[in-house]
Formats: C-alpha cells, sequence, structure tokens
DNA sequence: ATACGATACGGACCGAGGGTCCGTTTCGCA
DNA sequence: TGCGAAACGGACCCTCGGTCCGTATCGTAT
C-alpha cells in the first residue's frame, strides 16, 4: 500500500514542470494558448514525461493549485484567528471568503484554467468540497442562520475565478475595494434573514 | 444596411439544424461530446451550411439559448407583476433570480454547454450583461442596499449554470426545494446589512 | 419558359492540440 | 560492472472545430 520513493530523475522532471507551467501561466493573458507541448519545452522534457507525472491536463492544473493553496489551507487548518479553528463562525466565515478572494486574486490565471477547464465542472473536485464542508459547518453555527448548504454554495459562487477575473482583471476593480464589497456581501448575508430585523 | 431576407432553402435548414441542436443537447448527458459533425448529420445538413449559418460552435449555442430566453425576456420587458416593470424592487429582484433559475433547471444542459464554452467567459456574453443591468437597476431601490452592482453579480452567481446542475442533476435536489432554498438566500440579502437589525 | 447571376450546399480537407507508444537511455542496486 | 526496472522523449495518432471550392439550387429578368 505504500507508494515507493520515484526515481530521482523523476523527481527533477517533475519540479521542472511544475516550474515551468508556473512561469508560463503567470505570463500569458490567457490559459488556454498555453499548450502541453508548451509546458514540455518550456521543462526541457519530452511530452511522455509530462503526461506519465501528471496523467493529463487537468491533473497538472490541479498538482499546481493544490500546491500553490497549501499555505492557506495549512492557516485555515491550524493557523491563528480568525482563520483558524477555533474561531466563533459569525467572525470566521468572512475570513474564510477573504481568503478565498485573495487566493484567486494572486492566482487568477491558474485558478481560471482550472476552474474552465473541461473536464468535469468544478464541484466535482475535492478542494471545492473541502472548502464547502468548512463553510457550511462554520454557517450552521451562526445563530439564525438556516441552509448553511446552500448558503456555502451561493457565498463561494460569489468568488468564482471568472467573476474575480472579470472585476479585477476587465473592470479593474482594485484589490482592497473588491474586497470591501465582498465583506459587505457576506455580512448583509450572516446578518440578514427572519429575526434579524426584530427589536 | 438593411439585411435582406434569406432565401428559402436557407431559412429551412437553419430551423432543422436548430431543432436537431436542441434535441441532442436535451438527450446526451454532457454537453461537450456532442460535436458539430453530430448536429449537421442529425440535421441533415453538410458542416459548411452549418457553420455558414452560425459562424462557430458558440454561435450555434447563442441562437439556441436566445430563443428558448426569448419568452422569459418578454415577461420582463412586458410582463404583469412580479416579473414585468412597474413591478416594486422589492419584491422584482426575488422574482428575477427565481425566473433564471427556473430558466435554468429547464434548460439545463443548454445552458451548461453555453456557459463552459471556452470562448470568453460568461460574463462577456450580452444577456449576462442584460440580467445584470436589470437586476442592479432594482437592487438599487431596494431601501438600505448599498453596493447593487456587486451584490446583482453575487446573486447572479448564485443561479449559475454548473451550480444548478451541480445540485439538481448530481446531488438530486428537486426543483422546488432548491427554488425555496434560493428565495430564502435572496431575502437574506435583501433584508440583512446595516440597520435591518435596528432598534 | 428560360437563361443567368447570386446564393447556398456539402463534404473533402486542414491545422491544432491532447494523449499514446515504444525504442532508447538512465537509474540504482547487487 | 552488469542487469532489470523505471523513466525518457518525440514521432505518431485521432478527434474536432473550422475552411474551401466545385456543384446544385434559387429567384428574377426577359
Amino acid at each position: 500500500m505504500a507508494e515507493r520513493k520515484p526515481r530521482k530523475d523523476a523527481a527533477r522532471n517533475r519540479m521542472a514542470v511544475l516550474a515551468a507551467a508556473d512561469a508560463l501561466f503567470a505570463g500569458h493573458e490567457t490559459p488556454e494558448d498555453i499548450t502541453m507541448a508548451d509546458v514540455a519545452a518550456a521543462a526541457g522534457v519530452g511530452k511522455g514525461t509530462l503526461f506519465r507525472a501528471f496523467g493529463d491536463r487537468t491533473g497538472l492544473l490541479r498538482a499546481l493549485y493544490e500546491t500553490r493553496l497549501e499555505p492557506v489551507r495549512e492557516a485555515v487548518a491550524s493557523g491563528p484567528p480568525p482563520l483558524g479553528p477555533g474561531t466563533e463562525p459569525r467572525r470566521r466565515v468572512p475570513a474564510l471568503l477573504d481568503a478565498v478572494l485573495c487566493f484567486k486574486l494572486d492566482n487568477r490565471r491558474l485558478a481560471l484554467a482550472l476552474e474552465e477547464d473541461g473536464s468535469g465542472s468544478p464541484y466535482r473536485a475535492e478542494h471545492y468540497a473541502r472548502w464547502h464542508g468548512l463553510l457550511r459547518e462554520a454557517l450552521e453555527r451562526v445563530p439564525g442562520l438556516t441552509d448553511g448548504d446552500f448558503t456555502a454554495h451561493a457565498l463561494l459562487a460569489a468568488v468564482r475565478a471568472d467573476l474575480v477575473e472579470h472585476l479585477a482583471g476587465r473592470e479593474g476593480v482594485p484589490r482592497e475595494e473588491l474586497r470591501a464589497r465582498l465583506a459587505e456581501f457576506v455580512d448583509r448575508v450572516l446578518d440578514g434573514g427572519p429575526g434579524a430585523a426584530g427589536p
């Protein structure tokens, strides 16, 4: 059941591909004009190597994504408040969404590439399930809020890569303004609903 | 500058393609395994004809989509309340979103195909601009609500085709339940925010 | 009716890109 | 240093969106 360690040329090539792909995606306007052949060439590697290491295009994207996501996941899993566990939900939910937004702002092209990659909708990705589960759990502990499940989906939809790209990229909304707008929206959702308007 | 009437064989073929495409998308699980050649064959037409009539894949999808959307647009533009104009915003906003949701439920495959079609993000489509403009305008008249622009984006994100497909299709959430969940979420957004929790 | 220009037809053809295959090279262990 | 296993790499294949152009059809002027 234990996967044995890969040969060291394999490991080296894997790193080279990851680095090359990262640079390529960062440097190009749109993700879909970077071909697998481009990545292989930039990494100084054959296409066969690339596909053996990552399976397919989606696999490469996912590997890159997970790498970048690592620090955020760490902060969420065991960092200090307001992101870390043990934060009271009403405060943690906005922090989580802000973290997702910032992540997508910092990795626009990559997130975009992964989300619009045809193979399966974004909703099947396991990282989506993680965020959704986390959020739902937190939401269900917010007093007065019913249906944390749908609310989690809806809130995550507000930070989808292509929307972020549209606002931050095409419409040129500055980072801090976008964060503020999202924060306000999240606050509305958390404070609204039946009972909130009561005396 | 007036486009002259098309030849009648052209018109007939256009209809045939539209009908064939409609049937194909309705009958297949996933949109991307329907090729342009499939559509042409099903319509009893050559590929050349298909591409001359619609330009490209996106053009075909858009034409289909607009056709289906027509009644809804009509109801919004000049129908009775709560969808039509002249409805007070607080009541119209949920109605608009419910209409979008229902439309996507009734045209799941098609909406999915159009949204995940690589050519440009969904946010560049002019029908998105229409919905967004309409919603923003209505939202800006809802008392206590600031930033109708972002709110409109966020609310529309909650009814995106792939999310709807995920919930209604993959998770099997029944139509009415989904509508109820969305309605509740929209209400939270509309009633929440600063001031709503007043004295 | 007929001739003729304009328009549309249709399927062979093309190029791009994701993914595979397999002869050759490298690794790592004894 | 020998040898089997693992990895390499790029030629190759296939699908699919999109184009091209010789042929068929339409509509109109005569």
